[in-house]
DNA sequence: GCTAGCCTGTCATCGAACTGAAAGGTAAAC
DNA sequence: GTTTACCTTTCAGTTCGATGACAGGCTAGC
């Protein structure tokens, strides 16, 4: 299994490496976008890890090279913060799945593993939990099949909780992750409201938001 | 195997067309960027091999045109430089390889071969949902095997829809796709307007264009 | 070269849905 | 028991999308 890591940063580009080459991996790791697709070009990786901001070519144009390119390579993307406009151009440019930075190391290698084993280009997984299905690509949730109807500030908090599960999400993360201007939230109480009409629309979900004083929210499986 | 040779300079381009030939493929040549779209339009080539710089039209913007009109022809563009905004440049105006002058012709024709390999140049597919059948080569739908009258961008932004079924398909995507300058329609609600008509024209298909509220559209089998 | 028809994009309007502020209530922490 | 953090509901403002009407432009047919 061949993985290809593209990250300017250099200690979370040895992280990467050694700790994927632990997992049994192949890896190769450049710093550069465009060195990026000088790779893609000339190897078929089974997966490719990009970092959203890189010298020379952003991980989206990888990411968008690769599709047009009709490469068999299944994309990760890796985002500092992400913003909701952000993350649909990646998926859009042709990512199949995202990890939001800091992420936890056994999570990065569980997305590889769902990657390689599935056939590309079908869009993000679909993300279960309890009797929940959130499916990214189609920007929609369902409760035991049945079509929950999710406002779209709703459904970016869920899925930043069902992506996170089971940790805590603070509030900051939250602000980030569903809105435009995340300093905005964060003088209200949006979010609380938000929450509030979202636990509304849980109920008998097999999930439960929990608040942590002080911290966040987390998610729960009932 | 038929290959489309754009090269304005005489000796390289007999070259090629001499090359080419003797290695089994049938070859057209022109020397301007404007005969390489008359040409691309009238004929389904597997490659095109588009000099960078040439008279008429320069052979990023032919093969941005190919790859607007989703013509099935692979590119190879031919640069005398390699920065990389050039490179990048062509790759996004939908190249899908590209050499640096001079090369080796051995090299060359391995890259065509590697081209034509690719499954994007195996037959026009024609795309298939619910009672609908969209056949992008003749451009024409058909609903439940009768003729549906659609208008080019009607049909263009029926077409994003399918391919990309059943995600999520945003405006900007839209725009790109069905428009020239794709700055223009999102400033106004054409895009709105485009899918009203065509809503109504697929009414009883068996298909339905949903709209996602801040995301975009996509479609759905009823 | 004129005319009818179709296509396009703009505008105005309508309606629905989403949003965030506020206010008052509740639970946890100390 | 007081304080602080969080919860819920209500309400009005705003945004977003749908649609019908219109004018300009292009094309085909005569």
């Amino acid at each position: 299994m061949r993985i290809l890591v593209a990250e300017d940063d250099r200690g979370l580009r040895e992280v990467l490496v050694q700790g994927l080459e632990d997992a049994g991996y192949l890896v190769d790791a450049v710093d550069r976008g465009d060195d990026a697709i000088e790779q893609l070009k000339f190897y078929e990786y089974d997966v490719a890890i990009l970092d959203w901001r890189m010298p020379g070519v952003p991980g989206v144009e990888v990411a968008s090279w690769a599709r047009r390119n009709d490469r068999p390579t299944a994309i990760l993307m890796l985002t500092a913060r992400d913003t909701p406009p952000d993350r649909i151009q990646g998926l859009d440019a042709g990512a199949d799945d995202y990890l939001v930075k800091p992420f936890d190391f056994g999570e990065l290698v569980a997305r590889v593993r769902a990657l390689q084993r599935r056939p590309r280009g079908v869009g993000a997984p679909v993300l279960n939990r309890g009797g929940l299905s959130l499916d990214p690509a189609r920007r929609q949730v369902t409760l035991n099949g049945k079509l929950l109807n999710l406002t779209t500030a709703e459904l970016y908090i869920l899925e930043l909780l069902m992506r996170r599960f089971p940790s805590v999400v603070d509030r900051k993360a939250i602000a980030e992750h569903a809105w435009r201007d995340e300093t905005e939230p964060l003088g209200s109480n949006v979010i609380d409201v938000k929450m509030s009409r979202l636990r509304a629309k849980l109920v008998n979900s097999g999930v439960r938001i929990l608040t942590v004083r002080g911290s966040g929210f987390r998610l729960e499986e009932a």
